[in-house]
DNA sequence: TCCATGACGGACCGATCGGTCCGAGTCTAT
DNA sequence: ATAGACTCGGACCGATCGGTCCGTCATGGA
């Protein structure tokens, strides 16, 4: 008999934080800059987070939810086990050179809170393992060894620390190795 | 006329400032701890560093003196630049799996204060830059080209980033690496 | 039309932040 | 011995932190 709640307004804030949390870390924004630029009333934000740990949790499921998607997008047009392992790298590559990259989401978090294990912590450790478990998967998938898939991960991580600038020479020499080894 | 200021204090401080900092991070690190960890009064505190941003430039500084220290150590008994450059390499991966190891300070720092701009950013920046132009020299040194560089620099920012159990890879890549480019 | 509900802005809370200041005690040069 | 510099613990400051609450207004269903 009365008013219905909007409908996108967990969205709309929790783009607005997540915008927020990515460009200047979890650590440096405070929940009064996240409600102005979200443009709601504290209340409404408390509502759907009830508290900025379970906010930037979801920033984390948030970034896992995007990441997972343009993955899989890239993967799309690749066959075969070598191909979707080099259209990965590539597409963290493309990231890395895109306006605005700050680093990695899930590296940045468990750096500002080292040592803490709350459950956004634990999410961004998830998915590193996540990740670093496809890689692995991929790998053995076509007969690499498990040295070969080391040195992917040490490309890719070097990769999402590096300047943009040396994005190029991760996704060369990962292409090259990935081939060599076929 | 009157009482000589105790000699060492600074240090103190400084070191206690300095632990605090690299294993919580700089933001997680409130004054009041770092008084209470160096056992001093807030006020001797402030007299030798006059503010919170003061106290984290000198504790950068402290870790690119330590660094520089155990670098030239590790270097000495290397004969020659691809020696040197895996030395260099092998003596980052003993930091990396030394216990109690949380990454590299100064990468630490740029990424808990993205995107500010102050004393102890430059300085963080300043020493990535050195370092990676240390790199450039000693590949150029012996023959060595630009894509050589950039990829030793992939492995070093891939090894800071990584887990310690992937540490000896790095080294082991970087040496098949340099030994096979001569 | 009317009222129940959703949302907003902002006052407000205790805690903590970085930073200042003061009183009391301690040590040393004269 | 005594004065003056040094140091300590802690009170204190304004600002901001995360988080709660309330008064008011807007809105949509009955």
């Amino acid at each position: 008999m009365a008013r219905t709640p909007a409908p996108g307004t967990r969205e709309t804030i929790l783009t607005a934080a997540a915008g927020l949390f990515y460009e200047h870390g979890v650590r440096a924004v405070g929940m009064a800059q996240v409600v102005e630029a979200a443009g709601c009333g504290k209340n409404l934000l408390y509502r759907h987070f009830p508290s900025k740990a379970e906010l930037a949790a979801a920033y984390l499921a948030l970034a896992r939810r995007e990441r997972e998607r343009s993955a899989t997008e890239a993967l799309r047009w690749a066959s075969g086990p070598r191909e979707q392992l080099i259209a990965l790298i590539s597409e963290i590559a493309d990231i890395v050179r895109r306006p605005g990259y700050r680093g990695c989401a899930f590296r940045n978090y468990l750096t500002e809170f080292r040592g803490e294990d709350d459950v956004a912590a634990r999410a961004a450790k998830a998915y590193l393992d996540d990740t670093r478990a496809e890689v692995d998967r991929l790998v053995g998938e076509w007969g690499g060894d498990g040295l070969l898939a080391d040195r992917i991960w040490l490309i890719i991580n070097g990769l999402y620390a590096g300047p943009p600038s040396q994005a190029g020479v991760a996704v060369d020499w990962a292409r090259e190795l990935i081939e060599a080894a076929g």
